[in-house]
DNA sequence: AGCACGCCGACT
DNA sequence: GTCGGCGTGCTC
């Protein structure tokens, strides 16, 4: 291999765990390949590297101390780190922070790791007690297939006695696995669900895509039900069948079991998985597969896009409005738009599937950047729920009460005919504001600028920025006046509270992301709701996001408003997404949904357009606004953070950096700010934010990169890009 | 003078 | 990210 580079050169070697620019060190015995994972001396310790390539050359040769081990895991293969180092240059990303995202991966030169497992030998006991027969049983309804020991004793609810018996009997026999073991091939080969006419020929058009073995996006636009799982299930089975690999992208919270599931049901086998929520086994062992081709189709959140695929020919990004796709949080990066860099680099295939596409890939399929295919919904428009608007300028609500009578109403029909309702608000908690009747002030977090949200649940407030959580106080801490603090405003918990107190008799369920520890417990619950538990639904934001609620023939959008107003670029665009979202939920199983949205401005744009059902009219409204004012993705920003301890500190480096915008003005990019940015103080540092606005052919990242690289900062001070950013607020 | 603590910069 | 060197300031 070209790729070797021999023993005793000098290789520079990156260290993702040390934020450090490359260094070089001097090739072990035998050479070294790029790419290679390799332990190397810093200081007075030793940290993992990933080599890079022949030595910069900055630093003599004979100072060089010798890498001093290479790791036994597959190398990151070349086009990985050439996808590496262009997004790490588009986002202005340090390459080793980059690089960090491919390489975070537990335990990845151990010697492999076996594990034990139990297979029937045929041989049958004499003595075939009860619990003996359920071992052998077990194993039976597995198909024959060896099993691990703890998993064996559930299946046949035994103890660990029985099976050792089992085996100095001779009937069980004991097998060495290695835990890294190839995953399940999945089959193209067996049959799809039926397709219609157009759901056959949106699957034939992105299979004949991929057959040309070249890179090229699709944006695949179809309301829930409309089967675009389906659709990209038949991509998918066409790069499996030409051997190449495939990946989806899925929001966190949409990698169900019910996904999986459907997978399985297309492919005889379940994807491999890669999200939080993973134990470092399954993830080494997903991670090497992917470099050894021993996995066929991974199904994963947006870091899955950093995994070491040797054949990659088709990403899917699932919901790609999402708007968890973009990262912000030390590395600043939307998966989405690397997906595509990363396909193109590599000419592989991208399908970009929503209901409710965000207004970049709108706006790129409109330009023939990306071809397009609309779905129709299955049963034909007539599956659109009847959309309302109630006007609540008009309906006379109490104050601190937010269930409009109209709504009601519905919810009692509802409840009569045993179908289920839901009600859906943005806000977590029960109230947003804490206020103190006695002196005014409202109760803030101490770390952050953020207020305190009451949780009546937890009887805490929490900051649902940083995440600080105290009990609600007696007193006003300010003032110091007692039983005068008082909840302003509605939360979902307190939507679930009106909705109880107007529906004794119904069985109220809260949906909200903060309720629950774990995913798997989230998961669990909207099965369950799924499956028909509870007559009312209160939810935020995750019940948006693509689950089937078969009963649910009515959604009231408490507040239609939220999102309306305010300076976020994207605020009209989100609410029309959640609302097409939360509309799509009701009535997806005959009988027509109804969907009432409560607003104070039914005449506004936003809810007229969805209102009319006619989506294109909103896109191509909001792409000329865009268009008017030089925005994305007419124009280009980038947001400049800067951390420090001290505000002051933040500012001045700020400041500075507006009065020294050479590079920027030299592209005639505008620069706006310093102001606090959107999450001004997050765990006690402060946060200052810059942001640049450039023309969309402007040679924007060089610039940025020119101005800021002489910038000296003092100790504790960071200063990070975000191209692209979509947070303002 | 001797020691504790905290900040800064080197690490190939 | 982590460690050690060194400066500051406090105490004996």
């Amino acid at each position: 291999m070209t790729d070797l580079l021999p023993e005793g050169s000098a290789v520079q070697v990156l260290t993702p765990d040390m934020p450090l620019r490359p260094l070089d060190y001097k090739a072990p015995e035998g050479g070294v390949c790029r790419g290679a994972f390799v332990e190397v001396p810093l200081g007075p310790r030793r940290v993992k590297g990933v080599v890079w390539g022949p030595g910069a050359g900055d630093y003599p040769l004979a100072k060089l101390k010798p890498v001093s081990a290479v790791l036994d895991a597959p190398p990151l293969p070349e086009d990985l780190r050439n996808f590496l180092e262009r997004a790490a240059a588009y986002t202005l990303t340090p390459l080793p922070l980059m690089v960090r995202l491919a390489t975070r991966v537990p335990g990845l030169g151990d010697p492999p790791q076996m594990r034990r497992l139990l297979r029937a030998t045929g041989f049958r006991p004499e003595k075939l007690t009860e619990a003996r027969a359920r071992v052998l049983d077990a194993l039976q309804d597995f198909g024959g297939a060896a099993l691990p020991l703890a998993d064996l004793t559930r299946a046949a609810g035994v103890g660990s006695s029985v099976v050792k018996g089992l085996i100095g009997l001779g009937a069980l026999r004991e097998e060495e696995v290695a835990k890294d073991a190839p995953y399940p091939r999945l089959d193209p080969g067996r049959p799809g669900r039926a397709l219609s006419e157009d759901q056959a020929a949106a699957a034939e058009s992105l299979r004949q895509g991929l057959r040309s073995e070249s890179y090229g996006t699709t944006m695949l636009k179809g309301v829930t039900g409309s089967g675009k799982t389906e659709v990209y299930l038949e991509a998918v089975a066409e790069c499996l069948a030409m051997g190449k690999q495939a990946l989806v992208l899925l929001p966190e919270i949409a990698l169900t079991a019910d996904f999986m599931a459907r997978v399985e049901a297309r492919f005889g086998a379940r994807p491999g998985e890669w999200h939080s929520g993973m134990t470092t086994t399954e993830r080494r062992r997903l991670w090497k597969m992917c470099a050894e081709g021993g996995v066929g189709m991974v199904a994963g959140a947006r870091s899955a896009l950093f995994l070491p695929f040797q054949n990659l020919g088709l990403i899917v990004v699932d919901e790609e409005h999402d708007t968890s796709y973009k990262q912000e949080d030390g590395v600043y990066y939307s998966a989405r738009d690397m997906a595509v860099l990363r396909a193109a680099m590599g000419g592989a295939r991208v399908v970009l599937a929503s209901a409710t596409p965000s207004l970049e890939t709108w706006v790129n399929a409109h330009e023939g950047r990306y071809s397009r295919i609309d779905l129709l919904s299955r049963f034909g428009t007539a599956e659109l729920p009847e959309m309302r608007a109630v006007d609540l300028r008009k309906s006379g609500l109490p104050s601190g009460k937010w269930i409009a009578p109209e709504i009601a109403e519905a919810i009692a029909g509802r409840l009569q005919a045993k179908e289920q309702s839901l009600l859906f608000m943005n806000r977590r908690g029960y109230a947003p504001v804490t206020i103190c009747r006695a002196c005014g002030s409202q109760i803030a977090c101490n770390h952050c600028d953020a207020r305190m949200v009451e949780h009546r649940f937890l009887g805490r407030l929490v900051c649902h920025q940083c995440g600080d959580t105290r009990p609600v106080p007696p007193e006003c801490p300010s003032c110091h006046v007692e039983g005068k603090l008082v909840a302003i405003g509605p939360g979902v918990e307190r939507m679930a509270e009106e909705a109880q107190a107007l529906f004794p008799e119904a069985k109220v369920k809260i949906l909200s992301s903060d309720l629950y520890t774990s995913s798997r417990a989230l998961k669990a619950d909207i099965e369950a709701i799924a499956g028909g538990e509870g007559d009312i639904i209160v939810g935020t934001q995750i019940v948006a996001k693509g689950h089937n609620f078969p009963l649910l023939t009515l959604v009231g959008v408490v507040d239609a408003d939220l999102g309306l107003q305010g300076s976020d670029l994207r605020a009209a665009e989100r609410t029309f997404q959640l609302m097409r979202q939360v509309a799509g939920r009701a009535g997806r199983t005959g009988r027509r949904g109804l969907a009432l949205l409560q607003t104070h401005q039914p005449e506004h744009p936003v809810i007229r357009a969805i209102l009319s059902g006619d989506e294109e009219s909103f896109w191509r409204t909001e792409a000329e606004a865009r268009k008017l004012h030089a925005m994305p993705p007419y124009g280009r920003l980038a947001g400049i953070i800067i951390t420090a301890n001290d505000p002051q500190i933040a500012f001045d480096i700020g400041n500075h950096l507006a009065r020294s915008a050479r590079p920027l003005e030299a592209i005639g990019a505008e620069v706006w700010g310093p102001a606090p940015a959107p999450i001004a103080r997050i765990e006690g540092r402060h946060r200052v934010r810059l942001l640049i606005k450039a023309s969309r052919r402007a040679p924007l990242q060089a610039a940025l990169h020119d101005w800021l690289k002489g910038l000296k900062l003092p100790a504790h001070a960071r200063v990070a890009v975000d191209i692209d950013p979509q947070s303002f607020l």
